[in-house]
DNA sequence: TGCTCTAATATGTATATACAACATAATCGG
DNA sequence: CCGATTATGTTGTATATACATATTAGAGCA
């Protein structure tokens, strides 16, 4: 079966076009954001799982457990801590203060501000910690002892690079 | 600083209230969901800022090169190759679509479909070749060789436990 | 044949994500 | 003290993601 295009001289490109079927099978074999996502779509399906009967999702259970956890404390250091983009933050925690889990008082600066955990944010947290607990125990059972072991290192990775 | 909520002896929790602290204190020393989106997070980064320059992300050109390789190919088989969930597929494909980088045209039976890589599309992959290969050693390097091969597992386990 | 069940795709809605650009406030250097 | 730089937060825009649901078409069975 020839490649209509594969003879074609006109392109811009110096290489044949085949290039493309090589590069494309590299990909599928050796791709690592195509894998990291993959791994980061299906945890995070397993969490989302367990924690709907609460209502919170994965993303905002881990930012309740920053608040509860360093509280007060500002938008800016909560996407710090997270690795999360100051606006994805800012939209997020929007979500959060609408469902009333999370108040703000302007901080020491002006422009800063202060997160504090509501009651209901709290009980959030509470009937949350159980599930959590079991998809941590489903995560394990899929990704085995060294597979666990390893997402610790590879984010350990990832956030001592960020310190540099 | 003692903490306000502490002491209320008024929740509906039959535990005391600092459960959660102690909870939170393990999400973040042991959270799964809250790493593996870290490290999709972080490599979906690298790569797309390698690729922005041809306007393509990482995740369409996980996309277009299934196409490359497996083409003609319905979106519902592209969604299971990559372990997306249908709907998102269908709005990805849209986009690509409009873009011009693939075709679709009606399937054998009247409701699937085959899609097709365009000129167009193709030359965004020839081109996207060469940042990915970058993208690739930036984050080798950042993840180690123990790192990388750790994804591969990690990835591998994932797609055996869906076969199941 | 017709009825039910499943498969393929799309749509409505909600959340998550990031870049660019903005407004504003603090800080630092002179 | 003032001007440039930096830090904090928001908003506009675009992409990615999934669940619930609808639509339609094939498939299997009575």
């Amino acid at each position: 079966m020839p490649n209509p295009q594969a003879k074609s001289r006109l392109t811009k490109m110096t290489k044949p076009t085949n290039r493309a079927e090589e590069a494309v099978a590299d990909m599928g074999e050796q791709c690592l954001v195509k894998r990291s996502r993959l791994i980061g779509r299906t945890i995070t399906g397993i969490y989302d799982d367990a924690l709907r009967k609460v209502g919170v999702t994965a993303g905002q259970l881990n930012i309740l457990a920053v608040v509860v956890r360093r509280g007060p404390i500002s938008p800016g250091e909560v996407a710090r801590y997270l690795h999360i983009e100051r606006s994805t933050m800012s939209r997020n925690l929007e979500r959060m203060k609408r469902n009333g889990w999370l108040t703000v008082c302007p901080g020491e600066s002006a422009r800063s501000q202060e997160l504090r955990i509501t009651e209901s944010g709290r009980s959030i947290v509470l009937e949350a910690v159980p599930l959590w607990r079991e998809a941590q125990s489903r995560t394990r059972e899929i990704l085995g002892a060294g597979g666990t072991e390893a997402i610790y290192r590879l984010a350990d990775a990832i956030e001592e690079r960020s310190v540099v």
